[in-house]
DNA sequence: CTTCTCTATTATAATATTATAATATAGTAA
DNA sequence: TTACTATATTATAATATTATAATAGAGAAG
């Protein structure tokens, strides 16, 4: 394999690894999952994930600020949704393998 | 959505979770890279990766201890390779996803 | 205004991960 | 045997993640 091939190759497996570190835990996996169905308010998630608050919060927060969800106020609501589509196709991938 | 569902989705997002923490990470999707190309040494592995001994050896024997990869021994070099069909899933959805 | 609900932020202790260095082991060859 | 190469293991310090608790803010309702 030539050396400019590796540096691209390494460069990738950077930028997805990033990624991955945002879906490699039991619960923010399971909320993206939920998300995938369609957006929802940070308290549907804690309940369909058995989060406390404060974690579900800090989740968002963290997925917020690396664009793998973006928000929208409605009230006193705050609803989430999946914002770059990579997710979701990795989402699809996790389905394929491991739901079945 | 169900509560049997709910419980069901917990689970396969928790092995999910726990598959996709080892390729989490820049040198350890790398190395599945290039696993997925063919079995490998450890001392290919490392010139591929840009690792050190200890590390590459570090990472191959946690992932040998999940099952990830596993390895044989010929002479004096150790060849690593995919054992678990989904990490070549994985790593084929990666490739998709991250890759183009 | 007060109170309530929903969400975000901050602080922190416990735990896990990471990279590195040093040492050990296994095989090969002389 | 010795010396050499390849791999594994152990120890450890630095860093990151995780869960929890406490506090703060924003909007709705009375």
């Amino acid at each position: 394999m030539k050396s400019k091939d590796l540096q691209a190759m390494a460069a990738n497996c950077g930028s997805a690894a990033r990624m991955l570190k945002q879906l490699a835990h039991p619960r923010r996996l399971q909320l993206l999952c939920h998300l995938a169905e369609g957006e929802k308010s940070v308290g549907e998630l804690e309940r369909l994930c058995l989060a406390s608050q404060s974690q579900m919060s800090q989740f968002l927060t963290r997925m917020r600020s690396e664009g793998l969800v973006d928000c929208q106020r409605q009230g006193s609501n705050v609803f989430y949704r999946i914002q770059d589509p990579r997710v979701r196709e990795l989402i699809a991938a996790m389905h394929k393998v491991f739901c079945r």
